[in-house]
RNA sequence: CGGGGUGUAGCGCAGUUUGGUAGCGCACUCGCUUUGGGAGCGAGGGGCCGUGGGUUCAAAUCCCGCCACCCCGACCA
């Protein structure tokens, strides 16, 4: 195929859209490959068409290659199976809801779950006909509160998404081992930089579940991973090893002090290094010495609303996101002035283990900090104004309810697999694996009959990669200073031809070379477009990206073209006679 | 939903402070020249200046309201 830039439906930019940011906004829109037509909603022109079909025919493959078989459901949904799960309402402001003109309820497909249960159920009645492995690539609709960097988080985008169904957990396990090779393989065939990253399945419930997050930094999510290489999590996921718990023998006595003039942690720990008879069994007292209790509320979906309290060391913060993470469906926030009041056991500022706890005074749920273990000594609140308690030891001073991941994760933090050193990372989410479990087939009654004849609810795995998004991931992750550049499994042509110089002799030097490396099986992009002068050609086709670029000009008088690589930037001269096959030999 | 910013030609922008014929660059059309790194000269076409009201002899410009979009945050794949 020859895409002739003379009539091809293509335009480029001189300068930056206003409107975009980002590398792979900025590019994609000038490089001619997309369009903005409302916030979050994108026209995908010939050349962006071309690599996301490019990107399409990967997963294809892949997801055919472990037995996934494609299917299209509608876009344009009715509300019933939605409200079947509960996800007409808990889906909450992102869906997009309509009415027909008999005013009856649909929707525009946020994600599939339930149509793919349908589809299942209605098919499928033994266990004879499982496992199954269903996919689609198909455009998802999602009312973002904030769309943003053009084509990387839009409210309409194309998503692959697929679901497996098999009778029992080994089942499960085995469908999900086989998507996340699949996966693997389709981000390295796209060229990714990218983590697998332990993720929390959060509401959607189920087990397992992991995230693909390209590395970026203007990437949505945080995550963390190990210096050594051996683990990556979403902060959300991140568990803190909890130290070996230490002997009760030999420490001191817990002891109240009167802690007057004492507004913050650090000048809380100075007052007790400044006093010999309450020094520390070695070293300092630090703020990492301190027991932090933070005071929070609850909101459970039902809408019941319930205080917590999560003690924390004094260097560290709590993150809210990882607390509702591990308190999920429950949202969380800080506990107000007047609900404070409601609690009279609390001392603001002076919050201890004394009256926290469901067994304590307060009757307030009481979690800790993983590092908060049996023989550890603590300063924390006394419980009464102006004092504090020193010496505090877990386990045989204080009983917390149980532990909680709350802390916000810092760089040095310690690695759960090997005790590494913990380091963030920015990054966007391309894929995602997980485990739903019986969730939807329990809720929309998908069962099938084992050998004995019985019943068994069916399991299922979810698995999603973004196909827009990857498009501007891979922009993002390749473009250089002079533009796009893409690998090749990817480019909307295998080499692009510039006919630089008017001279008929040029111009048809450059259309004999496409039409050979045509026939020799590339689609090429070919700039013979009249009096447009070389350095415009060159420049756009540095914009543009396509890997191999071939330069027929002046030097075809002497039988010669030139192939740059667009990526290093080399330039070699070839005999005209023998490009074809020197093209060939730079793509292999 | 909170904070900030911007709406003037297809794109990028000036003009708004101090009201008085709507401009510049790119792109587009025609002619001549030019042709290996965003060519030159000449001649053109293209605007309800986001929107509604108000002030005024006169509003892109001043006043009030509304809308849209972008960015940051919250939220979310």
């Amino acid at each position: 195929m020859v895409l002739k830039m003379s009539s091809l439906f293509l335009r480029t930019l001189r300068e930056d859209p206003a409107d975009a940011e980002v590398t792979s906004h900025r590019l994609l829109v000038r490089a001619g490959y997309v369009r903005r037509v409302a916030p979050g909603i994108f026209t995908m022109l010939p050349m962006g068409l071309r690599v996301l079909r490019n990107i399409e025919r990967v997963i294809r493959e892949e997801m055919d290659a472990i037995g996934g078989q494609e299917l299209t459901f509608p876009a344009l949904l009715p509300r019933e199976p939605y409200e079947a799960t509960g996800r007409w309402t808990e889906y909450g402001a992102n869906l997009f809801r309509l009415k027909d003109r008999r005013q009856g309820d649909y929707l525009l497909g946020p994600t599939h779950e339930e149509m793919f249960t349908l589809a299942v159920k209605d098919m499928c009645s033994s266990y004879k006909d499982l496992p199954l492995t269903l996919y689609q690539i198909q455009s998802k609709f999602r009312d973002e509160a904030r769309p943003r960097a053009g084509i990387l988080r839009g409210r309409e985008f194309v998503m692959k998404d697929s679901y497996s169904f098999d009778v029992d957990d080994d089942g499960l396990d085995a469908a999900y081992a086989r998507h996340r090779a699949a996966y693997i393989n389709i981000f390295d065939r796209l060229g990714l930089d990218y983590v697998i990253c332990s993720a929390m399945s959060g509401a959607m419930g189920g087990s397992a579940s992991e995230e693909f997050l390209a590395l970026c930094d203007i990437g949505e999510d945080t995550f963390v991973r190990c210096a050594n290489g051996d683990y990556a999590a979403n902060v959300e996921a991140v568990t803190t090893p909890a130290p070996a718990a230490r002997s009760f023998d030999g420490l001191p006595a817990a002891q109240v002090v009167d802690t007057p003039d004492t507004p913050t942690i650090e000048t809380l720990v100075g007052l007790f290094n400044a006093r010999d008879d309450l020094r520390k069994a070695e070293g300092d007292w630090a703020a990492g010495d301190t027991l932090k209790n933070v005071m929070l509320m609850l909101t459970l979906p039902d809408g019941k609303r319930e205080p917590l309290a999560i003690g924390v060391p004094g260097d560290r913060e709590v993150d809210l996101r990882r607390v509702e993470a591990n308190v999920a469906p429950a949202e969380v926030a800080p506990m107000t002035e007047a609900e404070f009041a409601q609690h009279p056991a609390l001392v603001k500022g002076y919050i201890g283990p004394g009256v926290l706890g469901e067994k304590n005074s307060s009757g307030i749920r009481y979690l800790v900090d993983p590092r908060v273990v049996d023989g550890t000594a603590w300063i924390t609140g006394a419980d009464e104004p102006g004092k504090h308690v020193v010496h505090l030891v877990a386990g045989r001073d204080f009983t917390a309810d149980g532990t909680i991941e709350a802390v916000r994760i810092q760089d040095g933090d310690v690695c759960p697999v090997d005790g590494g050193r913990l380091e963030q990372a920015r990054g966007i989410e391309i894929g995602h694996i997980f485990q739903l479990g019986r969730k939807y087939a329990k809720a929309l009654g998908l069962s099938v009959l084992d050998q004995n004849g019985k019943a068994q609810v069916v399991t299922m795995g979810s698995y999603g990669v973004g196909v827009t998004r990857a498009v501007a991931v891979v922009a993002e992750q390749t473009a250089d200073e002079r533009g796009l550049c893409w690998p090749r499994e990817l480019a909307p042509a295998d080499v692009h031809v510039v006919a630089a110089g008017k001279t008929e002799e040029i111009r048809d030097g450059a259309e004999r070379l496409a039409a050979d490396l045509e026939a020799a099986g590339l689609t090429v992009l070919l700039d013979d477009r009249k009096d447009v002068s070389p350095g415009v050609k060159f420049n756009d086709s540095e914009l543009i990206g396509v890997p191999t670029i071939v330069v027929v000009g002046k030097r075809l008088a002497d039988g010669v073209v030139e192939i740059r690589d667009r990526k290093t930037g080399t330039k070699e001269e070839v005999a005209a006679d023998g490009a074809v096959a020197a093209v060939k030999a730079a793509i292999a």
